[in-house]
DNA sequence: AATTGTACCTGTCAGC
DNA sequence: TGCTGACAGGTACAAT
């Protein structure tokens, strides 16, 4: 499900909700989500922090809680995390619900049970491999098109494998990797290191509007997507080349080309990203 | 070090 | 109406 703009758009829904609540309870109806540390001990820690911040790295939502400990969920293909009121009636696939103070539940749903939450103190955040090798920030000042020409300098390969890859450049996933290759005319198997550096200025200027655009009309409901509150994003209704496949091109009208690259479905323009 | 393949799960859809 | 197989927003880990 979630990249970074639906990440972001639940990390921004939640906020208000759960900001400065107290954990009250912990409720596991499938803790195999719980990857550290065990169940009970997982729940045993939680209880009585309060939630100071909401946070989000790459495509990791990061609750900061009082006692310097912080709560990281990874919700991969079809996680959800929706505040609720108690008494509702679960949704199928809720594996853990998180009582707050105030009348207020914070529920994690997962159909494929593919997601990962770890409870950790700060300094322990090397224990998440995949969280402290993310590479830096698309949407943040600091990722600017030299840093970025330095990035794809050390990489090579394809480029739909290079967008995919998480410590390279943060929070990019299938469905804007396509958008991207499209917006900045490139082909999904063309080689990094083959770039120029005018093409790679497109590449950098694509990744910030195609994810900035996605941040601004609250994420992709493709499938399962929905924010915090349970709402559908917009961006769907944007989409230029993804889960479009034969259907003709927004620029040119030639039919979209769907394929694999990187092991991944993969739709692009024959004609425009050449 | 950096790729590639496989595993983890359930649901949906196309084809028979 | 089943049934089967392919595919789905993503890593983690092992093997190469």
């Amino acid at each position: 499900m979630p990249e970074l703009p639906e990440v972001e758009t639940i990390k921004r829904s939640l906020e208000p909700l759960v900001k400065n609540r107290t954990i009250t309870g912990v409720d596991v109806y499938y803790g195999g989500i719980i990857k550290y540390p065990g169940p009970a001990d997982f729940c045993g820690q939680l209880k009585g922090k309060i939630i100071r911040e909401v946070g989000r790295r790459g495509k990791y939502l990061l609750f900061e809680l009082s006692d310097d400990y912080t709560l990281v969920i990874h919700l991969r293909m079809t996680g959800q995390l929706i505040a609720s009121k108690p008494g509702v009636s679960l949704a199928k696939h809720t594996h853990l619900v998180f009582r707050l103070s105030g009348g207020q539940e914070l529920r994690f749903v997962d159909i494929r049970k593919f997601g990962l939450i770890y409870l950790i103190k700060k300094e322990e955040r090397a224990r998440i491999k995949g969280l402290y090798t993310l590479g830096p920030e698309p949407l943040d000042e600091g990722f600017t098109l030299a840093l970025f020409e330095e990035t794809v300098g050390k990489a090579k390969g394809g480029l739909k494998a290079f967008l995919l890859n998480q410590t390279r450049v943060a929070g990019i996933g299938n469905i804007y990797a396509d958008e991207i290759l499209f917006e900045s005319g490139l082909h999904p198997v063309r080689k990094v290191e083959s770039l120029k550096k005018e093409e790679i200025k497109r590449l950098y200027e694509a990744i910030r509007k195609k994810l900035g655009e996605g941040v601004e009309f609250r994420g992709t409901s493709f499938r399962d997507y929905v924010d915090g509150k349970g709402e559908k994003g917009g961006f769907q209704e944007r989409l230029k080349v993804y889960d479009r496949g034969n259907q003709p091109c927004a620029r040119c009208g030639q039919p979209l080309v769907k394929t694999a690259a990187a092991s991944r479905g993969t739709v692009f323009c024959p004609r425009c990203q050449g």
